[in-house]
DNA sequence: AGACTTTTATTTGTCTGACAATTGATTTTT
DNA sequence: AAAAATCAATTGTCAGACAAATAAAAGTCT
């Protein structure tokens, strides 16, 4: 590691950020795999000839995304981390609500992508969901129809209820992916005041969604979906204009 | 310094990752917004009673998630991000390659959850496709069809293929979601050999694909891909099962 | 010998203080 | 007025130190 005496800018940027991706290569390329120990921050400062400070930010990058973890001790260290669903998840989420509310997308764009892509999901987890999954979709179902519930409340009830129509399609990469598309429309949700009358109506599709799942019938769910999607946007349009006719 | 001395593990994390989290949750609050500036490092150090090089390890956590950005000189400091689609893109490849390489997810979970979403996203497609999506996915097939092309830049070709497919339907969040999805792949994919007759095999159906989302009729294009999909496992199924009887 | 305690070595976490590099703003000079 | 020099603020990097955690090693007692 050389160094070569930058004088310019570096295209791949601070020496923190090159070295981070300099072990995020070797992890990725597999040179690195799960567990292995990286050598401790002296002997990396010693590698890149850097100091100890320099390696340390470029750790906190790889912590930052899940790439490492690290222990105090006299075995610790930093060592490269097995990802997990749960981990990535959160990331996901965290990067796709911002995406969202960074990039003004349109919530009939962002209803589109999420509907398509859950409904990619009916016909397999019409095939394999479990009673489990059946159970907790009646359960957030109940939970949508008690009245007082906040408006926040029911929207995390949507979002737990679409979460496990995903998870029965048994698929990890599926609900992965959807977690995303599912989890970061909630803001966007949380616009919207839902009535008594359409909270009504929604439940009355989950219900479809449900029963259909139940028969393992993919595309009455589908058509579940379909009519959800256009419900949503019809009511998110309904907001938008109020929005506009008072402000 | 007060610190409220602390004992025993916070499960927040370091002090590093606890101010990281806090100007994270302040991000995705509303209550700093799109090139809104921080404060300086030694403002912050101050403000959270930290020193600088631990205020610096929580800035390039942010940095690394893409939440900021750093600039020097007078006028600089840390001004929060606005995420664009690319920087998420090269995360979401990233940690979706990681996850599906450390969790031995099988070749036919992952294709199952690829295709099954990237078949979401045909209907839009042909219905939206533009003459450069279309002329990109021509010019990929030929590429595919070149004698002594690598494994290598064949499946590069191949995932710019189906990107071309996927950003047909116009739909930002969508290519997004899907971004993962397909490059994520490639990995899996490099580890098959493609012989010259299972190329001609891909390129004709990629052929399918592409006059189907020329007619804009979405249900040839869907056909097509279940063919690919189904003969995309088979081949990697003849892989798996050469090398456990070698091995 | 075996169980318990103490010590020790290693490593990450944090602090302090310093200097270099960058860069926009200010002042001076032409 | 324009160009050049200076300044000030800020991030980037470094060196050295100490605290805290932690497991292994050494020592001690029964």
């Amino acid at each position: 590691m050389k160094k070569s005496s930058n004088h310019s800018a570096n295209p791949r940027g601070d020496l923190s950020a090159q070295i981070a991706a300099s072990i995020r290569d070797a992890i990725i390329a597999g040179e690195l795999i799960v567990d292995d120990r990286l050598p401790s921050e002296t002997e990396l400062s010693e590698q890149f000839e850097v100091s100890r400070p320099t390696v340390r930010e470029a750790l906190k990058r790889l912590a930052a995304q899940a790439l490492i973890r690290t222990q105090r001790g006299a075995t610790g260290g930093a060592f490269v981390n097995h990802i997990k669903y749960a981990e990535a998840y959160d990331q996901q989420i965290t990067t796709s609500t911002l995406l969202l509310s960074m990039n003004d997308i349109s919530i009939v764009t962002a209803c589109e992508a999420r509907y398509a892509l859950e409904r990619a999901c009916t016909p397999l987890s019409a095939a394999r969901r479990s009673a489990d999954h059946l159970a907790t979709m009646r359960a957030e179902m109940h939970r949508q129809s008690q009245p007082g519930l906040s408006d926040e409340a029911f929207c995390a009830s949507d979002v737990a209820f679409h979460r496990a129509l995903v998870d029965g399609a048994q698929n990890p990469v599926m609900s992965y992916q959807l977690a995303g598309a599912v989890e970061a429309m909630q803001p966007l949700m949380n616009m919207i005041t839902f009535t008594a009358r359409s909270r009504e109506r929604i439940v009355e599709l989950h219900g479809q969604i449900a029963d259909a799942l139940e028969a393992q019938n993919g595309e009455d769910a589908d058509a579940a979906l379909i009519a959800l999607e256009a419900y949503t946007v019809s009511l998110a349009k309904d907001v938008l204009e109020a929005r506009k006719a008072r402000g």
